[in-house]
DNA sequence: TCCGTTGTGGTACACATGTATCATGAAAAC
DNA sequence: GTTTTCATGATACATGTGTACCACAACGGA
């Protein structure tokens, strides 16, 4: 085989392109041409390695994943470990304080939005999203039962909510309407309830 | 002025086939040429009636918008005019319960991803969206203060965190993920806690 | 040394899109 | 009845897109 190349470092160097894109002019700035120039490559190139422009949206997706979860793993082993403290970092993960995480949230909202569309039509045409979402809930629901909770919490209707509410102070502090620090207070405060003095 | 046509009429009439158009295929399937074709006239029509696409999506952003806030007063003259419900069919008018309010969410999640990425690079350049979040949570922050509220329950926080929960509730019903019964439960389940029995 | 596989560049093609232009019908105003 | 103004149609145009095709350089194995 000739050409030594690491085909993992190109790969993420033009999902990078993909992302740096997205982040000024939407998704709709990411086509071949402009994440080729992006990159400093030919247009070929990103053909290549992706194929179709699918497959590029696809492998942009999976790295921004891969990234997130490293990031949170970063940010629980900095807890105590207790319960409150872990679930409240898990949470805070999602908020985009910094440009890392900025980029990943709104990447995350920006690739997401035509999978809700199609996956309109055919229902279970997309079971990706679910199973994320169900993991996350599951990881919630999980520090919820280490406890120690206040009386008549309820850990399944808990966990429910506060998954649901990651969307939407992420989407909020994104677009301005509220800050990171809003954000991560008001988890804080609701954790607050939750949790047993 | 020479032959009478309702104006506004047509608009909707359009702005229905881009709606229509959205739900299945995404917003990339609202061209002119499908919208034309969609509801029956020609592309110049269409062209006509909103001079440009930005046109056509903006006058489809505001179409629904209006059909939303009708729906909305709707679903609360049937309350008793208590603020614990008031605030539940305010804040369930935002789950997509039926084909309607389906499309409204999914309208309102399509059109704004835009412009929440266009606003990352100018902040402030997108007030349209902050006036409106601001508004839903001084309406909930509204009805929270007319209580009766429990003990040791901060209204301020608590219109933030509702508000928060909206849209992701919102999404996860679209994708599937739960069902609007459940979302609505959780919602009915945290404002029993909110407010005193 | 030569060869074949792999990586990369340049470019052409078919197509869809937004928009502009030209043309026509239709109805009110005079 | 003529004219003017609004509404609508057909179509042309420039552009950007995804993708396919051809050519070549580089490097490992024979």
């Amino acid at each position: 085989m000739p050409k030594k190349v690491d085909h993992d470092a190109r790969r993420r160097q033009l999902t990078d392109a993909v992302c740096r894109l997205t982040l000024r002019g939407g998704l709709g700035s990411a086509t071949f041409r402009q994440v080729a120039a992006e990159a400093g490559v030919s247009v070929r190139l990103v053909q290549y390695y992706f194929g179709s422009k699918q497959g590029m949206l696809d492998a942009t997706q999976e790295h921004v994943g891969e990234r997130s979860i490293e990031r949170l793993m970063n940010w629980v082993e900095k807890t105590d470990g207790s319960a409150r403290a872990v679930l409240g970092a898990f949470l805070k993960s999602f908020t985009p304080v910094d440009s890392e995480s900025k980029m990943a949230a709104l990447m995350y909202i920006a690739l997401y939005t035509e999978g809700v569309v199609v996956a309109m039509g055919q229902p279970e045409a997309n079971p990706t999203r679910k199973n994320e979402v169900d993991m996350m809930r599951q990881t919630v629901l999980e520090q919820l039962r280490r406890g120690p909770l206040a009386a008549g919490v309820d850990p399944e209707v808990e966990a429910t909510l506060l998954t649901a509410l990651m969307p939407g102070l992420g989407q909020y502090v994104l677009d301005g309407t509220m800050t990171a620090e809003v954000a991560c207070a008001t988890i804080d405060h609701h954790l607050d309830r939750l949790f047993a003095a």
